[in-house]
DNA sequence: TTTATAATCGAAAACGTTTTCGAATATGCC
DNA sequence: GGCATATTCGAAAACGTTTTCGATTATAAA
């Protein structure tokens, strides 16, 4: 009824625990004669190692764990499938927290880990998250933290991202590529990095243009969860605010799919009266008519280099080296689709 | 540098481990002094007890395992936020695993963690499974296993469900009472129980209504994946195949979205030439144009019912009692929108 | 046969906690 | 003060594993 143990295997044997033990691990003292027998009766046992035994002994728990903000999320669940496709090929465990985007509850989560012991954490950290301590605390007990997606920056860790100021600047010149003047930006919250370098790369566009910087055409996120609802909002204040916009790039493609719908019900056509560029390349982006333009953003792969960076840095700590922040980017594509027009040839 | 233990806590203040331990957890056999004494201390240090001693000890990790098929789906991972979000009420910490629909992983997955020794397993089949011994080994174990949505009648364990059967009956009761004569069916994979049920629900009411069931109206899942290509795919055969279907009733939101695409795509009108019925309410279908009628599957609601009774046998377990176990059916409502006519007056 | 070396094993300590139970001390009552 | 009862503490065992290191035996070399 019970597990199995090293005891009753060596007791019903005659031979001692850690002989069993080393049996079972290839350890070279062992004859082959005692190895065959112990790893026999394991088997017909269907022993397993203990793994609180196992974990309170080697130190190490096998098992990580991921913070985000929002599980229901078609982009941070794929990063999540990343990581846990990438953690169980080394034999490693996932437990999955929420923040909800709170910083309280982020505060929280972290703890619950720490305490759980477990071997290194991934965050991709909250909106409201504006102060680090509970993340440098990590990182000071020797523990590795990963960040992907929405970082600190301050914060010295390793970080996988992709360039959001570039990839945002590429999206905006291509509105500007196939013929919009005046461009307005629904932007994400304030707080977090990639909403800002979004917002960058935005102006910056338009300004290497020659096309003026108008601040009253950012709009600032509202409800502050890049919803549909969001995007319909926005896309009500911008039609009454500025008629003579001719193009979106807006912060999420959920919330520009909400601004398409607000858009079709108004009768407002597109491309040809607005144009619009999402972010993300949310999968249903091109299920939706006009399907979407909008910027790629490879959630299973940053899953998968976040998953192996934490590894590096695991190992790193075993062998007591010290650990290097990395920073890695990662490659996003402009995705044409419908909603942009096609890019009139440069004469 | 290395965390704090009871043992420096014990020898700092000259006492022995035990009451520290006992004072920490308020035994009525230390005194107020000692307690409050060690109390501080612990504070000071930021003495957090080692959990893999005291699962060790406890023999309990307060750790649970959940299987599902995909994370990145809208209903799992609305699940997946149910069970955390119960789970962390009561100090339990969530490994999640994938199965991918693979029979082979499943079993693998399960091994995993009961190698970890979790305290518990939720799990949602996957489609390939048609074997049990995996599960009822795990409940064999005394370990506390519970099903949600996609389940396995044989096996004798708690069970969270819709009445798949009963909603499916609604939902095709919907087209026909507004007005559909010949409906179709795209249904889902031929082994899970829920794509069962839907089909035989659709097929009733169809026979209670006195229109006759045409096998030829109902479509297999191709590429099993309840893709939104899966619902172009069956919508183009359907329209070569059958003129005369006024109605279809689809397994899955996902699916019938694509179907929607591709019907409009063909200048099929819906409502008016084809009503279509989906099933989940994924928070897409409000969005879409036209916008979906279909059945919500309460998906937060199940990941919660599904802990708590989880919870329930983990104490159970702990009394030494048996489990007995539960089925607990929940709500579904028809959500209707503008892919069905509006119901006719009836005379 | 003796000696040196290799092969094989197990005793012991350690990881950090929890719980039982008996011992020691303090308190109350007469 | 003497007795009974409460209060407070710690010794010891246990959970199951891993690893070091010394002891024993078998093998090879001389």
């Amino acid at each position: 009824m019970t597990p199995t143990t090293l005891r009753q295997i060596a007791e019903t044997l005659g031979i001692s625990i850690p002989t069993v033990s080393k049996a079972l691990k290839d350890y070279p003292d062992v004859s082959k004669k005692t190895k065959a027998m112990v790893k026999e009766l394991a088997k017909t046992l269907n022993y397993k190692p203990n793994s609180f035994a196992v974990n309170l002994r080697t130190k190490e728990s096998k098992t990580i764990g991921i913070i985000i903000p929002e599980i229901v999320h078609h982009f941070f669940s794929n990063v999540i499938k990343g990581i846990i496709s990438q953690a169980e090929k080394k034999g490693y465990l996932v437990i999955i927290l929420q923040s909800n985007e709170s910083y309280e509850l982020e505060k929280k989560q972290i703890n619950l880990l720490i305490d759980k012991r477990v071997d290194g954490i991934l965050i991709s950290i909250a909106n409201e998250t504006a102060d680090f301590k509970h993340l440098t605390d990590v990182i000071d007990q020797n523990k590795p933290l990963v960040m992907f997606d929405k970082i600190a920056k301050i914060v010295k860790c390793s970080k996988i991202i992709i360039d959001d100021r570039k990839a945002a600047y590429i999206a905006t010149q291509h509105l500007i590529d196939t013929g919009c003047k005046r461009i307005a930006h629904f932007r994400g919250p304030l707080l977090p990095q990639n909403s800002i370098d979004r917002f960058l790369g935005y102006k910056k566009a338009l300004i290497d243009n020659g096309l003026s910087y108008d601040p009253s055409l950012v709009y600032i996120c509202q409800c502050g969860d890049n919803s549909f609802e969001e995007g319909k909002l926005n896309a009500t204040r911008l039609l009454k605010e500025h008629k003579d916009v001719d193009g979106v790039f807006i912060n999420t493609d959920m919330v520009a799919i909400g601004a398409i719908t607000e858009f079709r019900k108004r009768k407002v056509k597109i491309p040809e009266d607005i144009s619009i560029v999402g972010f993300s390349n949310w999968f249903m982006s091109s299920a939706i008519t006009p399907s979407l333009t909008t910027i790629d953003q490879p959630g299973f792969k940053i899953g998968k280099r976040a998953f192996k960076q934490l590894y590096k840095e695991l190992k790193a700590v075993k062998k007591e080296k010290i650990i290097i922040p990395k920073i890695i980017e990662l490659k996003t594509n402009l995705i044409k689709r419908e909603s942009t027009k096609t890019i009139s040839l440069k004469t």
